[in-house]
DNA sequence: TCTGGGGTCCTAGGACCC
DNA sequence: TCTGGGGTCCTAGGACCC
């Protein structure tokens, strides 16, 4: 017994693109373009010329002469999210972001007060239509995988429901390439074996799909391909990293100049850090050398931080263990990201605070705020204040 | 194809511990 | 002095997604 299609994927069309000609009334039925050097959305004008994202601009322009570029506008993007997202949240409690654009809705639970999934849907796309001015479509299905390639399928503007009954049908004869999680290295794999749909995917031996793509993306992609997708839709999952890059085309850099880079994208993701309440343990450094070959070196404190002074003072040694390489190669790209995230109050902070019988509280909490900003002075205040908490043991902090 | 910026997850080797 | 297996953490790299 199969259960029902009660999961919704939810994905607005052209995202960046359609915020611009929904802003901007002359650009609606115009090919549009958001991005610069690179595409980053395409209208589906656009798109039906053949610009692609991830394009140059360039190729952009050569395959679609009339097209009109724009910069991306990110707060009207967020704006735009928040929107959405609050539609989706006041549909179903149970709602999975993937992405700015896109979430996974259940909505099982909701059939005697507010109809079947598809009524739901329905509904859904008419509010973000008319309270966002957005294009939605929807895919409906049993399981997360289904539902979100029902949803790539019915794009532009649409609404598809796989029933369960249905799901081979609708699966088996498409390529490969639709399987989420396949993306241009493993469709290459599988062409070479002359696999092309997910049905013949779906005919190998498990341990054969496995020892190809290896062990976990094998399994996974073949499971998929037989329907099997026990993923529910996770309310709790929290962004994990948080980073920035910034691309520097091909020309020479200063150590100086790289170094003034650096601390505007750390001091912009300690903010973002603080912002949500978050502190971070890992700091990576991403680098490309002038051959676009990418390199990554990383640090792991032994204490979580979110402090600027902190993040940085890594981030700078671990430019400087890459300094001869880029100074034999050159560099295109430089990016930092955050790793080993967690809620700043979940958890335990080591402090260097000498705990001798003399220190009082508030020379303590002055350290605290030193050290963690002062979001952190009333929990540990709070915390002090507990009969039953006595101070932390104490190890050296780098 | 003269190549963005934000993420997720997996792999593999080495260090270290029991 | 030589040897085993399992588990976790760290680092670096790679594939993939939007």
């Amino acid at each position: 017994m199969r259960g029902e299609a009660t999961v919704l994927h939810a994905d607005l069309d052209a995202f960046y693109a359609s915020v611009e000609q929904r802003d901007a009334p002359e650009l609606r039925g115009r090919p549009v373009v958001v991005g610069g050097g690179v595409v980053l959305a395409a209208s589906y004008e656009a798109k039906a010329r053949g610009v692609r994202t991830a394009m140059g601009g360039r190729q952009a322009r050569d395959l679609c002469p009339d097209v009109v570029v724009v910069p991306p506008r990110m707060d009207a993007y967020s704006a735009a999210s928040r929107a959405v997202f609050a539609i989706f949240r006041d549909t179903t409690p149970l709602v999975e972001g993937l992405s700015i654009d896109e979430a996974f809705l259940e909505v099982g639970g909701l059939r005697r007060i507010a109809g079947t999934p598809e009524q739901i849907a329905m509904r859904l796309r008419e509010r973000v239509r008319a309270e966002v001015g957005l294009a939605i479509s929807v895919g409906i299905a049993r399981t997360k995988f289904l539902a979100k390639v029902a949803s790539a399928v019915s794009k532009p503007d649409g609404l598809l429901v796989v029933e369960p009954e249905r799901e081979e049908a609708f699966l088996l004869p498409l390529p490969v390439e639709r399987l989420w999680g396949v993306g241009a290295v493993t469709a290459e794999k599988l062409h070479r074996l002359g696999i092309r749909t997910v049905g013949q995917l779906a005919e190998l031996e498990s341990a054969t799909a496995e020892r190809l793509l290896g062990k976990a993306t094998g399994a996974h992609l073949h499971a998929l391909a037989r329907l099997r997708d026990p993923r529910p839709v996770d309310t709790t999952r929290r962004r994990s990293a948080i980073g920035s890059q910034r691309a520097l085309g091909s020309r020479l850099r200063s150590a100086d100049e790289l170094d003034v880079i650096l601390t505007q994208i750390v001091d912009r993701i300690a903010r973002r850090l603080r912002d949500g309440d978050r502190v971070c343990r890992t700091v990576v450094l991403r680098l490309r050398y002038g051959d676009f070959v990418k390199a990554s070196r990383s640090r792991t404190l032994r204490s979580p931080t979110d402090r600027t002074a902190v993040l940085l003072a890594v981030a700078r040694a671990l430019l400087a263990g890459a300094q001869p390489e880029i100074a034999e190669r050159g560099i295109t790209l430089i990016g930092v990201s955050l790793s080993q995230v967690a809620r700043t109050d979940s958890v335990q902070l080591e402090l260097p605070i000498d705990w001798d019988d003399g220190v009082r509280l508030d020379t303590a909490l002055d350290a605290v705020r030193d050290r963690f900003g002062a979001a952190s002075v009333s929990r540990a205040a709070q915390l002090g204040r507990d009969p039953g908490w006595s101070p932390p043991q104490l190890s050296e902090h780098e």
